[in-house]
DNA sequence: AATGAATGAGTGTTCATTCAT
DNA sequence: GATGAATGAACACTCATTCAT
């Protein structure tokens, strides 16, 4: 399988320089010899890997969508979990350094992505979905356990989606300081959990 | 008058199907013939009332942030104010209400304008700064009159910016269905305030 | 004869201004917008009097053109007539003068009427057409009374007309000074007749 | 070597169709899509070997202002050198039969590149100027040596150049027809050195 | 597998001309 | 007669994609 080794690492090659390219340049601000000339691979060679810019892109989208997914995972909702606030503060200190850590393509997530076209936004909604029915399954189980005081679960869970993800934006991608991931999450689910009143 | 008023309908209706095509393809898939085809002009007459497609864009984003701006001007911050959570859900039903009935222009703000140039990034970012630099001093006040526990008012004011940014993305953006704005706004409010344990 | 009179006036108003324009933005760089702002009148009213850009344009060539024209004219070619040499510079002089005083029509005609279309070339042709004949006459009446001696007529016409032609383009068209029109009239008639030798 | 020689073949047919539609139709006359036609080219091909319409012509009108240029050079104006007379009568022929072998370049910047716009024009002036400053430092010479009689030897020179260009005008431009190099030569070297009368 | 020259559909924009008022 | 808003054909240029080598 040496051939399909040396075309995985050509193939990473390509996917690694459009995802600065993109980064950097926008999805329709970057061309497809912005790419190849920074991967430096011929016009032709970047055809041979992906069907079109658009599936490169894509490609990349799905790679960071996956790595979130997997950070947001393992939550224990059960009854006998550990207490929530510490559940949660981890889960979050997960996705803000999964997010520190792939900076470009969290920029690209959260402004490139945003429009782009039918089939991008239907990914990028399936998977705001998902984490929102995730909040709401778990605020129902907190309900149960009387963890959480009853609230309208929908709107409740959109406010949590939206304040993680204006922290993303703002601490991770807005920024290229270095992040203290303990210290916003604390304050996070402090600010969910206890609001500021 | 008759002219400059006749100049002036010529200039909303362009203005209006732009508004359209551009919310329903987006800046980049709309094509200047997508937006003269709709409003029934011919190209020619596109330019006679606005410089570029760029322009006509720029002005229906400059429309809805100066709506939305005053959706948010007006709340006393002051120490013989009414009491903050009727002025807060009162500012949040404002600005659902004006997000509601401009759906398309909210849509191209949520959806369109970001990522697409250097100039309207800023101009986002700046409406953004804006309003996350009155949560801070709103915070502020709060704290002083001990209405606000001592917290990390940046992200305090982080999360309140996107709890709302998510709300209007779900419920307007995103449903076509009318909106309860006074109860949504109300369980935002309740969220931010007391948070959910 | 009022409607005519006015309307000759609107017409010269409007021939007036377009030579300016087009003498300092050349025919191609002079749109027909340029031209009705600088007359003062609406666009509408620009085809009220003239079929098309071209036609206003090829209106002034024929206004120079036949200016210069009636400046050459007079030569008495007869064997009673004046000294050749001063009936030549005679002309000469009073071409210079008519370029003078029509600077910007005789640059038109330099300068941006080269090369336009076919009509117009083919009426600057056949104006220089003219002249070179004229000059050819001129040589065989002169070779006959014995004044010149015997020569190439043809290509001693054309040595003549593109000397006074580049003549009038150094000191008329290029230059901006006023000219000394008696001694460079009298330094080409000597050089014509002379040469250098 | 192959590639780039294939490519210099590619620019080259595209520069000599541009040279033939440019002496056919003018600059302005001549669209990118009547280039790439006549070529037999795709649009893009064109853009891929040249920066735009513009710079084509500019490199076809560099041609024959370096080759004409290349053809005035070589005058002897010591005190050595052979009679002038022939010096001269060389020159011009050489001249003459450039232009004749390059007709439509000829063409173009005897009809097509006169008031295009400011940097071309600059480059002709700059010609122009070349070939008027060294026929008056050749008048001057020509004066110390006393083979040129005293004279105003800017207007003289002007006589010149404008006898060599209507001549060329007339019989390399205007005319399809073969030359006889050496004998209009030998006529305006001798209507330049003895006149007419 | 790799190349990069070639492609051509598509873009935003201009401007001479028309015509309803 | 006078207006200027409206028109739409035409333009130079771009770039994702293809394919002969």
């Amino acid at each position: 399988m040496t051939r399909s080794k040396r075309a995985e690492e050509r193939r990473s090659q390509i996917l690694e320089h459009a995802l600065l390219v993109f980064a950097h340049q926008g999805y329709h601000g970057a061309s497809v010899s912005d790419i190849v000339k920074a991967a430096g691979v011929a016009r032709g060679t970047f055809y041979l890997y992906f069907d079109s810019k658009e599936a490169v892109f894509r490609e990349l989208l799905d790679e960071l969508l996956s790595t979130l997914r997997s950070s947001v995972r393992g939550m224990d909702i059960g009854p006998s979990a550990a207490p929530m606030q510490e559940q949660l503060q981890g889960i979050l200190v997960r996705i803000l350094r999964t997010a520190e850590s792939n900076r470009a393509l969290t920029r690209i997530i959260f402004r490139e992505a945003v429009g782009l076209d039918e089939a991008v936004d239907a990914k990028l909604q399936g998977f705001n979905d998902g984490l929102q029915a995730w909040l709401v399954a778990a605020l129902t189980v907190g309900e149960g356990l009387e963890l959480v005081r009853p609230t309208d679960r929908d709107v409740a869970a959109t406010c949590i989606l939206g304040a993680v993800r204006q922290v993303i934006d703002r601490y991770v991608v807005q920024s290229d300081a270095p992040l203290d991931a303990e210290s916003i999450a604390a304050a996070v689910v402090r600010f969910s959990l206890e609001g500021l009143a």
